[in-house]
DNA sequence: GTTGAGCGT
């Protein structure tokens, strides 16, 4: 990867003419170094996480495949994310899975944008407002 | 018994 460092130019440039960029696939594209992180979009209505492990697996090692489902229903909700040991392997698997046929469907693979989500339960509840009640007190 | 763009507890 040598011309990474071209391309952060020309990125930097399309930030200041147009002001406005689309964080997502995008940037993710471009990004020099992948993220291991894998987006799997367009999965069928059966597809668990151990079918879309198998399928991914054959391309690289598979850290975590998880397919994203809906916390009301329970149901799948046909995207899911794939976590590989190595770059490469999630290179290999974006090019040769995305567009591909998975279960009778189309899936889309693609990276997967960082989620900058720590701890769901902690600080989830104290906003931290120091609202306990007593802001005249000692 | 359900549906088809996108980014997760």
């Amino acid at each position: 990867m040598a011309f990474c460092n071209k391309l952060g130019s020309l990125v930097r440039q399309s930030f200041s003419q147009n002001g406005q960029v689309q964080m997502g696939s995008m940037l993710s594209s471009i990004r020099c170094m992948s993220s291991t992180k894998l987006f799997v979009g367009g999965l069928s209505f059966g597809t668990n996480d151990e079918s879309l492990k198998e399928a991914f697996s054959g391309y690289g090692d598979v850290v975590n495949a998880r397919v994203i489902t809906d916390r009301d229903s329970g149901r799948s909700r046909g995207f899911g994310f794939v976590d590989f040991s190595s770059q490469e392997s999630a290179s290999s698997a974006l090019s040769a899975m995305d567009g591909q046929e998975l279960h009778g469907r189309n899936i889309r693979v693609s990276y997967a944008q960082e989620r900058p989500s720590g701890p769901r339960s902690f600080n989830n509840n104290f906003r931290g407002n120091g609202s306990f009640g007593n802001d005249s007190g000692f």
